[in-house]
DNA sequence: CAAGGGACTGTTCAAGCGTACAGTCAGGTG
DNA sequence: CACCTGACTGTACGCTTGAACAGTCCCTTG
């Protein structure tokens, strides 16, 4: 799989757009500057200026052009392999990396909703799926499991620093990759909670809700 | 479980402490600005100086204070219940709940590192402990499961935007909280992946590995 | 009562930010 | 040739920021 690139891609316009992925991916939004950005890609800050309009006008052209690299990627992988969403999220990881942080700062920032909404649904579809398989019936919608998985599959881009720092090796390294996909396969592969533990729990919680914990702050 | 107040925390310092966990999670770090904490903490910019003496010590001083909620919060769930980590996480959302948006910005922009190393300390004490009673031994060390299992349940919390819009419900309200709490036990509870799957997986990733992908950025 | 120290304020300063704009240059068109 | 359009630059403006400081108030201590 390659690192896909736009055949126009030479221009400074995309030079800039590259940068201000790399700073915002970075810094974040707040913290990188135009400036900064402008001196990244090579060109003055009026250009800038004159390509995207405002700073919030850049970070929407790269929030849009992630959105097609995503969903291009997507359909790649897609169309390669049927292990469903699960094994895209393995194995795109990949092309997608120089992205990852800027995918991290801005989800964790609490924009590109569309691009959370689009991987939830996909999973969600995914999901439906799977449950045909599956000997007992979900007691919780797909949608609600839709989201939180997706979630769960993000993280280990937003928080790849600090897995790396935890597992003793760099996520982005080739060593670090496969140690990261086996891991993950594993988790995937094994139940965290044992039937009954979930029942336990499950059972814990609704006593918990019937009786609401008195007090609060004084 | 009630939530853990300092019982000297009528201060000023206790205010502009609160008031910055609130904007630099609402904002970040780089988007907060020490008059906004102030104003919200009903002080002047100067007493923040006075107490902190600069933004990055603010800051630290907010991560410590967080810090020691953590340790306070572990302590008190896991002498209440013998379910190992991740009842905790998910029993323990509730106190915690309005530091999350903090610890996920913090989490996010790559500090708070002692946080989740504690974190996946933890956690890989309670998977060392589960891996006795596992059926097939586990072909990836405990720490590197341990670090991506933290940062996928910490997900949930940096998500929490995200997740709420695609369930349809705030997962803060109650019946939010509700739902979440079900969905993580059902994802939990379930394998995501089938033991077939996963070797299939497993086996195109060791393909994929010995003949590397040709090619790259042109 | 006097003295001292910490809590607290208002104002000021230099730096860096996003934005704005006038203007240069190259290439295509009548 | 004259004209125009779009890429591109350099400089300047207004604003907000973190930081600094001198000074006031109040409570404690001797």
């Amino acid at each position: 799989m390659t690192t896909p690139v736009d055949p126009e891609d030479l221009t400074a316009r995309a030079r800039i757009r590259d940068a201000a992925i790399l700073h915002f991916g970075e810094r974040g939004y707040e913290g990188a500057t135009l400036r900064g950005i402008a001196e990244t890609a090579g060109v003055s800050l009026g250009l800038v200026r004159h390509h995207f309009g405002s700073k919030q006008g850049l970070r929407e052209a790269c929030d849009e052009y992630l959105f097609t690299m995503i969903r291009r990627v997507n359909d790649q992988t897609r169309a390669g392999m049927a292990s469903g969403a699960l094994g895209s999220v393995i194995t795109a990881r990949g092309a997608l990396r120089s992205y990852q942080r800027y995918m991290a700062r801005t989800l964790a920032e609490g924009s590109a909703a569309a691009l959370f909404d689009e991987l939830a649904r996909l999973s969600e579809e995914w999901l439906a799926e799977a449950d045909k398989d599956r000997p007992d019936p979900p007691r919780v919608e797909a949608r609600a499991r839709a989201a939180v998985g997706t979630a769960m599959a993000l993280s280990v881009g937003i928080l790849h620093e600090h897995i790396s720092r935890a597992m003793g090796v760099d996520v982005f390294s080739p060593e670090g990759d496969r140690l990261l996909a086996r891991a993950l396969i594993d988790i995937y592969s094994h139940p965290v909670l044992g039937r009954e533990d979930a029942e336990r729990i499950l059972a814990a919680l609704d006593e918990a809700e019937s009786t609401p914990p008195q007090g609060g702050s004084p």
